[in-house]
DNA sequence: ACTGTGACAGCTG
DNA sequence: ACAGCTGCCACAG
C-alpha cells in the first residue's frame, strides 16, 4: 500500500541525478517531510523497486547506512562507485559532517 | 497506552 | 574524524 507522502519520498529519490548522493533526511526534507528521515529508511527497507535509486541514499555525514562488510554495504559501495561516485572507508566524498559549533563560529582556518 | 527497535540527524566532548 | 547522548518518526508486540 501507498500513501501519498511515500509517493512524495519515492519521487524524491528518484529525483537524485545519477553520479550524486542525498542524505535520508535531506530526500525527506525534498519530499516536503522535514524531520520523517526514519520514514525514508523504513520506506527503503520496504522497498521492491529494483529501478529505485536507493544506493544514492547515504547518511548525512555521507557514511553508508550498512554495516561494513554486509552484502548490502558492498552492494550499495559497488552500484555508487559504477557511477564515478568516490567512496572511501564506507563514506562518500564531497560530503562534509554537519558544522560544529566552533567551526561555525571561527569559521574554517582552511 | 507503553515499550523496544531501526537503511536517521544534530549537538557535545 | 570518532564516540556518546538526545530527539525524532513509524511500526510491531
Amino acid at each position: 500500500m501507498e500513501n501519498p507522502a511515500h509517493r512524495r519520498v519515492i519521487a524524491a529519490i528518484r529525483a537524485i541525478p545519477s553520479g550524486q548522493v542525498a542524505g535520508y533526511g535531506e530526500v525527506a526534507r525534498r519530499a516536503g517531510l522535514p524531520g520523517r528521515a526514519r520514514m525514508v529508511a523504513r520506506l527503503l527497507a520496504d522497498n521492491d523497486d529494483p529501478g529505485l535509486p536507493w544506493h544514492r541514499v547515504v547518511r548525512a555525514d555521507g557514511r553508508i547506512a550498512f554495516p561494513a562488510g554486509s552484502d548490502l554495504y558492498l552492494e550499495q559501495c559497488r552500484r555508487l562507485r559504477a557511477e564515478d561516485v568516490q567512496v572511501e572507508a564506507g563514506r562518500v566524498r564531497g560530503m562534509r559532517p554537519s558544522p560544529s559549533l566552533d567551526e561555525h563560529l571561527w569559521g574554517d582556518p582552511g
